[in-house]
DNA sequence: GTCATCATGTAAGCCGTTACATGATTGC
DNA sequence: GCAATCATGTAACGGCTTACATGATGAC
């Protein structure tokens, strides 16, 4: 899971491990404890199997990334103007920048892709549709459509909820079946949008 | 945290493995997956450690369980009830029943005031919250200020809320933090009647 | 010159999982 | 007598955490 999250995120533009830590922990919140005695052997790894390799940095900055498809990427853009703002200098010491392979976006799109059956939990689905855009449109959403059959099932049984509970006890189990029920209407929303995206994408031009 | 839950349980009443599991993944939703492969070693543990004994059960159902404080708890008497719905019969072969031992009781305590500032993740808030009417008033509320100082400040950082990420990431994290606001309401009704509480508990018994 | 921050790494260990192995009891 | 369910346990391994160790850079 959290090679899925690194080669992610590389797959925006290049990073060292530090970077790649405030990334998750800011931007996706989710992972957001995830701590460096986990991601550097992570690199190691994904170095050691090909899926990434160190660019001795200098001063060469993100790569242009993949050509970025249409779909609503000035994000890339942004983040490297960002980037620059605090002024790159020269390659403080070690700072090991990773870029990922071609063999690392193959096996980017194996782990966004598993898992297809898989009762993920929350937090590798949070991760998982933080980067539905490198899914293909029936790939996002059969990934919603599972995330919401299995939030369905959950909340069927608790459908249980036992009144022979305390109230603290009942409270909890109250907050919680009430937060997957609102899950399951985002779920219905996004849902939504992706069906209506699908059906004009025969027609026209999406525009994001 | 398994620990916990499992005296948390054996409080209530006198059970085995099996039974455990099932109570955590119908009666709580929280540790919903928790497999045997935990339990039955956690319940070895927790007998080679004097907190639990396997009571060499045959008829002998439930412990009297402590006194109960009067702080609502029928829970019990209707738990024993339902447990003696489906026929108690004959001791059905192995099925160790385990019976928290004096020893078991303060480890719980223990436990659940533990982590009395470590930064409990949902899970291990919402096991302590589950069994809060094992706690002092002033534990409980403890409990929940700290739990919604964390969330506080989990929203604040998160309000550097990122305008350049795309759809999806975007939804996840403006769906998440919608989320966390969600928990703060929730948690601050739940101040709220831990106060009166306390306020009224001088003058007047507590009616729940 | 010293402190905070940036930056990388290793080692030990916890907490839980999956997969496997076994067997009793009940219902049909 | 066979299957489903109840019931207990072991072994191997996975992923992530904590704590430790190290050092460069920049600000003041």
């Amino acid at each position: 899971m959290l090679d899925m999250a690194i080669l992610g995120l590389l797959e925006e533009r290049d990073l060292h491990g530090y970077e790649i830590r405030r990334q998750l922990r800011e931007h996706l919140g989710l992972l957001a404890n995830v701590s460096f005695g986990s991601i550097y052997p992570a690199l190691t790894r994904l170095e050691k199997s090909g899926a990434v390799v160190a660019v001795e940095g200098g001063t060469s900055q993100a790569a242009p990334a993949p050509p970025a498809p249409p779909t609503g990427s000035l994000s890339g853009e942004l983040a490297v103007l960002r980037a620059r703002r605090h002024p790159p200098t020269r390659s403080r010491r070690g700072r090991k920048v990773y870029r990922v392979t071609d063999a690392g976006r193959q096996l980017f799109a194996e782990l966004l892709a598993a898992g297809n059956a898989a009762p993920d939990d929350a937090r590798s689905f949070g991760l998982r549709l933080a980067f539905a855009r490198h899914l293909a449109p029936q790939g996002r959403l059969s990934l919603l459509e599972r995330r919401r059959a299995q939030l369905v099932q959950r909340l069927g049984e608790a459908e249980n909820a036992r009144d022979d509970l305390d109230v603290y006890a009942r409270s909890v189990v109250q907050h919680t079946a009430e937060g997957v029920a609102r899950d399951i209407n985002w779920l219905d929303t996004l849902i939504a949008a992706e069906r209506a995206a699908l059906v004009t994408a025969g027609s026209e031009p999406v525009t994001t």
